[in-house]
DNA sequence: TGTACATCAGTGAACGCGCGTTCACTGATGTAC
DNA sequence: TGTACATCAGTGAACGCGCGTTCACTGATGTAC
């Protein structure tokens, strides 16, 4: 493993667990097992480093592609609305430490849109799989499947949101309960 | 008008402008018009004067009463998201720097827990509300209000969110067809 | 009415610490002949 | 096989700036007698 991989390593561990303004130079190159000094022989500045460790070590945003016509769509709506959950709670604590300086949110913007990451991705992944389901007919030919996309996507996001804020990084994962009750609702509309 | 006053005006429009990192004791001071040394005469310390921002500079969350009974209860769902939405497109510019500082945001849920507000707070206005159309009729007996405040609330607080992060403290509302189709969506479900 | 003193809003200038960043250097590992 | 040199990962120690914070001080405004 290299110096780099162990710098983005303890950079995203300090990150997570101490915050953004929290993590200093020193801290990730002591946490990594470097000097600093080796720290600004892999990366071009502290900016440069965060960079990384957004584009290299944020979670994988999996789960949300059900298959069209399995299942239920109130069960798809859960287990798509569980994975989002899950990323969120994980991506925020990395996150979430840019809203503190505008300057470095339009640079993680802008690297966002280029990678074709972002947020609010989410929301048309789950549109497309709603869309599909429309063609089976396993929903009504009126719905607004976009809102109801919207709606499912920021409701999680609020929802990790709202457990970060409350319980911190290692927050519990949004309950099982919750979520079917969202799901269901939803689909009601259906 | 207090040089205190002044003050946490100066700071609250840094912070909101600039973001909460880049708002200096010296830059808030030179903004209103006082040397440092008076902001110190007026508040302990730095994480004092940010407190009292937050504590007495926090727009207000109106118009989520509507009156039950009036109206249609999508157009009152549609109401209480539009002011919700506007509420957070406000609040997060001071609220969002939070985020990265574990140890503050602990403290600034405390605070807002005595305080009595703090987020999610939304919620449950919008589930009283519902609940007393239900007890007039106009919502269906087997509907989940809880889980259609929540994703009311929620999809608010995202799109707020998304609206900041994609352009900044300045942004536009959400739009109006936005948020109609939101309530329209979800009172397909009541 | 004048005098002596207390109070208080406010300040310029400095202090010290933490942090990002850089510099001159070392020791190990190729590599050419 | 040994020698001379290049390369490269890595470091200790320092530098300088910015920022939060404080200190000693000033000038204006009561206030008692």
């Amino acid at each position: 493993m290299s110096a780099r991989d162990r710098i983005l390593d303890a950079a995203a561990d300090i990150m997570r667990e101490r915050g953004v303004a929290r993590a200093t130079t020193r801290e990730i190159a002591r946490a990594a097992g470097y000097s600093e000094a080796t720290l600004y022989k892999n990366f071009a500045d502290k900016e440069d480093l965060i960079v990384q460790v957004l584009r290299e070590r944020m979670p994988a945003l999996d789960g949300l592609q059900p298959t069209p016509g399995e299942s239920t769509v109130e069960v798809n709506l859960a287990g798509m609305a569980s994975a989002a959950s899950a990323f969120y709670q994980r991506a925020l604590p990395l996150f979430g430490g840019l809203l503190a300086e505008h300057t470095r949110i339009a640079t993680h913007r802008e690297q966002m849109n280029r990678h074709g990451a972002g947020p609010g991705r989410a929301i048309g992944r789950i549109a497309e799989y709603l869309s599909a389901e429309k063609e089976l007919g396993r929903v009504s030919a009126d719905a607004d499947l976009e809102a109801v996309a919207t709606l499912l996507d920021g409701t999680c996001f609020h929802q990790a949101f709202l457990r970060y804020y409350a319980a911190g990084p290692d927050a519990d994962p949004v309950p099982g309960e919750t979520i079917e009750r969202l799901a269901r609702t939803l689909a009601r509309s259906l």
